[in-house]
DNA sequence: GTGAAAGCGCTAACAC
DNA sequence: GTGTTAGCGCTTTCAC
């Protein structure tokens, strides 16, 4: 019960001329005669024409369509970034052929052979594995442009467009230890293992533990938070590291209310992202404390915000997309025209202090 | 510089059978001696080959895609939605090519063409227009099986996934009345326009009005509030719609503390979905007032959650990917084989009484 | 300016 | 079981 399908053919047909002449006409490549091309065009609308991009995929060898692997597209960080992605791949005409990697390699790989099964332009990837990742060298090496978001793969030489993590965090910290508070707690998700997290204390006590950048984004952030201590000389408490186990609003509000429930509860929290912070302000919300009177809270929300925070999440959904735009960006121009060595974009947030809730935006 | 591309003829070609022959065997269908296909596999394996999808499209006249035009994938909600799809679609081996209308007719109409000319197996659509939408009625007529999200369209027999709008915030708001309370508000994205307001509540002080279920989430949702009031014999005070202008945190929290800070201000709040109950809370906070001590807050947040609300947002993510999973498997099965009538499926969210933040989840 | 013809990489008939 | 052949719908030489 298909329709029948209108090709390219019919519509010459109908016109009286070539494939070829109509072809040129409806696919955009010049020297038609005025007459013939009214014509042609007049019947295509006539016969209700569809080009079929398919078809001329196999024969141009593009698809005009990227393909994006992203973390968790229900996350508000992949979410608002995808966004950023849609705005520019759209703005151009292009399509965007998106699956979930749940920061699983199986899931990258197969994804990575899917989207490039299906011949997509590009590739906008933010990688979960940070060190190796074959997959991507190996698409990379047989000419796949590509993009990468958030986190850097060592080596491999693409367009990268991340987050300044670690100077970022180290900032809004060292702000709060400025104004004199001594136990700032952080509310990350670092639930890897106990052993590692011990383990990169001890390595950074002294000095900033080598590469960083391949951290995960998290981790990162710990280790501003460990680098504004030590330039206080402050020693840093374990027991102020609130590792939230998984990245979750109440895995943080766990975290957070077990610290909060202490004698010694911190007297500032530094969440590393928008969702910890909403866990952390359940915590503090249930527990009776106010912002800013009995607490001050620092919250990381990627790039243009860093925020004393209220639940007003949403207004902090435009800075994400930009991260998402640079990589369209970069990722389009190279599809354009590949020349020119990779660009390494590094984003730094902002510092915006504020007194209430009311003015966030 | 592109690496040469390995295509079934090479393959053949190295293992010295036909083309058919590999073509059999990399396409997975039957009918090859043991020897063959082990020799085939071999060759592929060493070259390198990698199927092309677009080729096998353009004859099978499949693309194994589908595409999805949501509102904006960036809110929590279609990123809830989608990722709900994903999960069923990438389980299949499918892929999903994504465009967002921002609720706008033309780029729901550009999106649908876009998506028709990269030959999409099905089309995934939470549609804007509800009343006319010729787009869709043609894609559908030329054969495009469709499934609706969120919305049906009047007259469009296709599959459709929504929520009980209406009678379950009916319900939730009776609870609240039950309680005791007489001066509930509600939060949601009404702002169109005044007048538009003022001519619905007219209409539904006597009866439910007509076409409910063709207006916008947010309006059967206050249908349903309307029609708790009129069931309990209550007037209802126009000054107890806070009506956020926009669709996000930011303006329910606005419409929200506006109400808040008059003399007469209500008892509890039901928040339409849970980026109003974000806003609220927000509010809520800012004015210094404890849920459920000085206020009881019902948020409507789809499916399986109708909750005494904390900030604990994230905890309800999950219920909207149900929306997508179930639209998703329709139009599989329809792509499978088109037949049966329609199905409207409308999912009614189960009510949840919680007493503290801690037990969201 | 326009047409004829040769494919893009793959699959589907139909032989053998 | 396997090979031959003819396309899918479009673009692109290369003639004219």
């Amino acid at each position: 019960m298909k329709t029948q399908k209108i090709t390219i053919v019919e519509v010459a047909k109908g016109a009286g001329v070539s494939t070829a002449t109509a072809s040129r006409v409806l696919g955009q490549y010049g020297y038609v005669g005025e007459k013939t091309k009214e014509r042609v065009l007049a019947v295509a609308a006539k016969l209700g024409y569809q080009p079929n991009k398919i078809a001329r995929g196999l024969i141009t060898g593009q698809t005009r369509t990227i393909g994006v692997i992203a973390g968790d597209i229900s996350s508000p960080f992949y979410a608002a970034v995808l966004r950023g992605i849609s705005d520019v791949v759209e703005g151009h005409g292009l399509g965007m052929l998106i699956t979930n990697s749940d920061e699983t390699l199986d899931r990258e790989v197969a994804a990575t052979k899917l989207l490039r099964e299906n011949q997509v332009d590009g590739l906008i990837v933010s990688p979960c594995d940070v060190t190796d990742s074959p997959h991507l060298r190996e698409a990379v090496k047989a000419g796949m442009p590509m993009a990468l978001i958030d986190r850097k793969v060592k080596g491999l030489h693409v367009d990268t467009v991340a987050v300044e993590n670690i100077k970022s965090s180290r900032d809004a910290v060292r702000r709060l230890l400025l104004a004199g508070h001594r136990r700032v707690g952080i509310v990350a998700e670092l639930a890897a293992d106990e052993s590692r997290l011990r383990g990169f204390l001890a390595s950074a006590k002294d000095q900033p533990p080598n590469g960083l950048q391949l951290l995960s984004t998290s981790w990162q952030r710990l280790a501003g938070y460990l680098e504004a201590h030590r330039a206080f000389g402050l020693e840093v408490d374990p027991n102020l590291i609130l590792a939230a186990v998984g990245h979750s609003a109440l895995a943080a509000q766990n975290a957070a209310s077990a610290a909060l429930n202490e004698k010694a509860r911190p007297t500032a929290l530094f969440c590393a992202d928008g969702l910890m912070s909403v866990g952390a302000m359940s915590a503090i919300s249930a527990k009776g404390l106010k912002i800013p009177r009995d607490l001050s809270l620092v919250c990381f929300d990627d790039l243009d915000w860093m925020t004393f925070v209220g639940p007003g999440i949403d207004a902090h959904a435009q800075p994400q997309r930009k991260l998402g735009r640079a990589a369209a960006r970069f990722l389009l121009a190279r599809i354009g025209q590949a020349e020119g060595a990779p660009r390494d974009m590094r984003l730094s947030p902002r510092m915006v202090e504020r007194g209430s809730m009311r003015s966030i935006l």
